[in-house]
DNA sequence: AATGAATGAGACTTCATTCAT
DNA sequence: TATGAATGAAGTCTCATTCAT
């Protein structure tokens, strides 16, 4: 289910296990001085200053500026993810593993919210190779949010489109929480009130699911 | 109501047509460039050839390379703004013209895809003063869909936290089309389709708005 | 006597009364800007603004900004030289004109100091035509100083040499007041007082011109 | 009693004795070209290739242009203050080391005519800071004549005011040679011959100090 | 494996000068 | 004559990458 990265970026070094601990430094350092000044105006330098190396070191592990931010990529799609199994550790019933997914994601996206907030403003520097791999596991996300719609609403006669695209803006709508910060900061008091709120939003959404609209009852009701 | 930039990009020409043209033809030029390369990778140079005139000239409209991104940001949203507008002259009915500005959100977003996603990728790159007035008209837009929610609900006794996060996500969620464009291509037939779903999955949401959950009737059905 | 400058800077323009009055105007208003920021940071458009006239229509009665320093260099020398002549009209006894000389010439540099600051900065900005005119009349205003030293010393045995040479130096010991201008406002409370000393410095310097040291008499004595 | 330069012009490299050898090689290069270009007609890329290193290796120990101007007037003054210090060595008499002094001034003066030229241009491109620094050790200097002058009046009554300013004179009169080194080649055979005149000049006039004119019995006779 | 100095391509920007109106 | 927009050459500086130690 799980199908591994293919992107494998290759370096001079033998130690298999120092490059997994200098990655994980430059993937934190980098990070750090990303965003804060974004990946073009980021220096090498810097970088790996911040990654607790200095730069010809650091080029033993990379091979270019570009593959650092595969790393980054990498390490913060791995974290995510990590916690999102986490959460759902141990709920069953599928409507509330449903929305622990929901829930969790909006929190996550809002806790990392500004490395969330670079992964979107910085695709574009992504390889065409380390893109791909991105939006493999991006699509892994999604399908399992498919999949939860669909234990969800077991049963029900459903339209299978509208199930799948429920699962995209499940996805998606979350880092609304990222992308609009600075908007809901300025309109809102509370910013946990506001996850609750696009919580609800979200599950009221997804009753449009069903295909049988008039009998239909609302999955969720507000406040729940 | 619509409060006017503040931000005035200084020039050493003094005819003001001839400003305004050559600003046009500058934001078109930038667009096209930057639509494929980014801000950061596109060259001034480049962008001076795209925009039909040579660098010595564009810097006669222009004080530094930023200036262009805001000359460009204010382009594009003069026109989803124009464009907007025309969409829902002539609709009355409040419903109707909440329904309007969703799905003319939605296909101008869509049709300008490549400019908004430019426009989310770059935000980095506007200097403070822009990036203020950028979001300022991003507010502005908001509230717009907070008047149409409130017109449209009339009546009703509604959350008035719960509509004006409606709002921000109604302004927000179309987005969905530029920023998950890819995943949205492999996993629909047609985009049109796509569309009509979102529309319908953002009006279902709006009937968290209600206070009075039990009874409430649907705003709207899906497929309406 | 007064052989005139050699150098004309030509243009395309016909009328001269209205050259002469442009080029006064560029020399004035270029002063006003070099003296601020120096030949090389001051822009051709603000030295026209300063001297009220569009950068074109400078261009009309200037070649290039070379020649707008040469306008400037003869603009200054002729103002140094016409109220060098003034300063010794009516005075008639040799030693007095020599010390008035002396006098006017400390004090001209004094108050013109900014401007005979730019001449000395920026000399090396003369095409050689224009350099060669200035050192010619730098060449006169040296031979006036040994005409008066020369008037003054009648009836002494004097060594040729030696007031050759006190000529050039109490023509250029006056430029102390500029070029070390930040120095003596430093070191001193009334500049009056150091011009007085200086022009006392100066005189009992020329005493070492008569061959005769044994027996010769002061030229000036101190506070005279 | 030397204070030392304030200002530190830092960089990236850490190796100190490289920096200190790449500095003089920068600071050589850069001389060898202001002389003959001036500083702002000078550029970075002739300079580097001038000090034997390359553009981008240069703005390694340099973070601007400016930076170049004040390494280089620190090396001058480095190198005058250097031989000055030599040249007195060894002489104890009073008299005789401002004798020295004087005449050692002219001399490197002479020596270092094009470099002296190039601070009397150039100083206005120096940044605050690095005019400052060059102030302070040209009031350094003129102290170390007023100091020479004092010891060589012992015992007479001497004018404080007058002392002071024939210190500022004695140090800036040198300077003829290099400011009118086009005039004294014109008008003098040899320049050794004007070297000595100039000290003698110089050193008559600073009989202008003691406050008792009448009896005052001169300090030096010319051509001592 | 680590270090850090060297490299040079290339970017942005300025501004003297020209020229059509 | 006057205007001011257009031009493009040239300059300073940055920084990813390499390489000798």
């Amino acid at each position: 289910m799980t199908k591994q990265p293919a992107k494998k970026v290759e370096t001079r070094i033998k130690d298999t296990e120092l490059i997994d601990q200098r990655r994980r430094q430059i993937a934190e350092g980098a990070i750090e001085v990303f965003v804060v000044k974004g990946f073009h105006k980021a220096t090498v330098r810097e970088i790996a200053e911040a990654a607790g190396m200095t730069m010809g070191s650091m080029y033993n592990y990379v091979r270019s500026k570009e593959d650092i931010i595969y790393i980054v990529y990498d390490h913060i799609t791995r974290i995510l993810r990590t916690e999102m199994n986490a959460a759902m550790e141990g709920v069953d019933d599928p409507k509330e593993r449903l929305k622990a997914a929901v829930k969790y994601n909006l929190e996550s996206v809002n806790r990392y919210s500004d490395m969330v907030m670079f992964m979107y403003q910085s695709s574009r520097s992504l390889d065409r190779e380390s893109l791909h791999d991105m939006l493999g596991r991006e699509t892994e996300y999604i399908e399992m949010f498919e999949d939860l719609l669909r234990q969800s609403l077991a049963g029900q006669e459903v339209s299978e489109f509208r199930l799948r695209l429920a699962a995209d803006i499940l996805a998606y709508l979350p880092v609304i929480v990222t992308l609009r910060r600075w908007s809901l900061r300025q309109r809102f008091d509370s910013m946990d009130e506001v996850l609750d709120g696009i919580l609800d939003f979200a599950l009221h959404g997804t009753e449009f699911i069903p295909t049988d609209q008039e009998g239909r009852k609302p999955l969720f009701l507000a406040g729940d």
